[in-house]
DNA sequence: CCATAATATTCCTTGACACGTATATACACG
DNA sequence: CGTGTATATACGTGTCAAGGAATATTATGG
């Protein structure tokens, strides 16, 4: 199950890790909450913890569930790049509109001004 | 082939999503750089436009394809409840070390001290 | 020990999708 | 218009992973 991306490419177990996000859960809660039959509760927990997004520890018969940052932090530094990116193509725009702002001083009766804020 | 995770699940799409992000790029000089058979490339190509990945425009018998920031976007704001998750665990694992700092005055020889600056 | 609760694992089936190969379409230029 | 170049699509195939049902494992308390 090679990588990261492939983990968190099915949606439940998305929700399993959105869950966890607020506070550790046990295999029943995780059911419960998300209305999902138990094995396959229990078979995505296996995925996610032998990828190293979750650990469990034993609480009697419970095992608690609790998040682990690395893997998603991979997932962030793969988008760091296309941040850089998409906040260039931002500023392009800003930069587009304020172009756009002024220029006409035509007497219309400009019944709408979409005031943009400056940067 | 549902949401924006599936879509990035695949690593050759990943890469040329990596290559797209300098600069747009044709089929040709796609398939070049990641060594990759054409028809593999179009295929992919095809997915990453149907899901707003990329966009292409034509020049000639070139199709010229570039980045569209959206749907990488939206894994950004999926990501976004996951990082306060982990900026709160470095912040504990910081607090944690500064108090391991101080503590033991004893006397022993105290060869290496590891210094830590201040957050 | 036994009964029960909580979780994990196994087996099977099914569908999706990535890949290769072959072929089709589109465009340019002599 | 025919040839070459660039890109797209169609088809057949193998793989792999998710889902469901049944069963196994582990722990608890009486």
């Amino acid at each position: 199950m090679e990588s990261v991306f492939e983990i968190i490419a099915e949606p439940n177990r998305r929700a399993i890790l959105s869950l966890l996000v607020s506070s550790q859960q046990s295999v029943g809660e995780i059911e419960r909450q998300l209305r999902m039959p138990q094995p396959a509760v229990s078979k995505h927990l296996r995925v996610l913890r032998d990828a190293g997004f979750v650990e469990s520890k034993v609480d009697a018969q419970r095992r608690l569930y609790r998040l682990k940052p690395e893997p998603l932090q991979q997932v962030d530094a793969w988008l760091a790049p296309f941040r850089r990116f998409w906040s260039a193509h931002l500023d392009a725009l800003e930069r587009h509109l304020d172009r756009m702002e002024e220029p006409p001083p035509d007497q219309s009766t400009s019944v709408e001004k979409k005031t943009r804020r400056k940067k």
